[in-house]
DNA sequence: ACTTAAAAATACCATTCGGTATATTTTATT
DNA sequence: AATAAAATATACCGAATGGTATTTTTAAGT
């Protein structure tokens, strides 16, 4: 890796939380300087503009949350498990997720409908990206002959996003998980009794 | 209403739909002064800052959001027909909802929570007020012995809440309300096997 | 119609914004 | 160690930011 690309990557870790907190408008430069203890100079040499930057820290944040997320999922074999492992991941890394300013792709979607429809793009692969995931699970449970074949994977997939986002917003609104892993008992619930044979 | 009352609302209700778009941070005061074709100085007559014209906004937003939901509920006298109303509501005005920049309470949330805590603390408050509404439709539900009484109707509020909110969210990206739609009919496929006697 | 109080416009403030040309330093190559 | 190239810092830009005295206009009460 070369000085520029470790400089690069040094500032989208810096600025990542960030980003995430405060949105691409709440961001300034002088955030951004504080953050790495570089100058505008520095920033703008890896950096065509503020832009780039945001899309780049969209690119990270979201790859760490797929990074952790398919590790989990991957340590098993059996699509119930799987599923199983995927409302793990969210149970137990909520902490750390509202730490680093909550959920990246809802953060991104929220504000980016209206203004920002490059990032809004990203966020819709992002979500196609996720959806298209749990669908395979589910399919290859179907494979495995543990799930039932007549479903509609697809609409189960959104389902679970929707729940998953909808939980994180409240539990962030309330300080407290409560309504996340409701959210997640109710997918659980859902699996057991419409998806599992 | 006093002049400066009536100029305080009219401010409001030209800036809304601007906040609601692109947010606190997001909107300048020459945004303000476009959209109301007045000056600085006569927005600064009338409102204190920037944030104070912001949280009035929301209560706007939210205000209209809450009459047109509750004028739909209140046609029907029956507690099933009141979620169905709901629902239904969501179902018809998604439209509506998404030129105005999307369900205020979700904007407001995912901005404010890191970055606006006053605000925050007004979602929370909305929030709270949404979740006891729905958690009375369904008490009086059970009052009218249509529905289960063992149920924890509390639950099941937070329940509808994330999957309304977690619907627009995806529809909002999809630029298509398939997600809220699917949210809403798993909203009635639980009444009306879990809730409804 | 006249006065007075309220509301809105003007003209300004310092600061910060995102961004850039240029100079300096650091790194890699020979 | 000398040199070329790459990376970073400096110093600056115009424009926009949120905000505010002060003046002018408008509306209300008598």
């Amino acid at each position: 890796m070369s000085k520029a690309e470790q400089t690069r990557q040094f500032i989208i870790e810096k600025t990542a939380p960030i980003f995430n907190k405060k949105g691409f408008a709440g961001t300034s430069l002088s955030d951004m300087t504080n953050a790495t203890g570089l100058t505008k100079g520095s920033i703008y040499g890896n950096f065509e503009n503020k832009e780039e930057v945001t899309l780049a820290v969209y690119e990270h944040n979201t790859g760490q949350l797929w990074k952790n997320k398919n590790a989990c999922i991957a340590k098993h074999k059996n699509a119930y498990a799987q599923l199983i492992a995927l409302v793990d991941f969210y149970r137990n890394s909520w902490k750390g997720i509202l730490e680093n300013g909550g959920c990246p792709i809802l953060n991104a979607a929220a504000e980016s409908d209206d203004t920002m429809p490059i990032l809004k793009a990203r966020v819709k692969l992002s979500m196609g990206n996720w959806k298209k995931d749990i669908s395979k699970i589910i399919e290859l449970g179907i494979e495995q002959k543990t799930f039932n074949k007549g479903i509609n994977t697809n609409e189960y997939a959104i389902l679970f996003i929707m729940m998953i986002e909808g939980g994180i917003l409240l539990s962030k609104i309330a300080d407290k998980p409560d309504s996340l892993n409701l959210a997640l008992d109710r997918i659980v619930k859902i699996i057991d009794e419409e998806i599992v044979k």
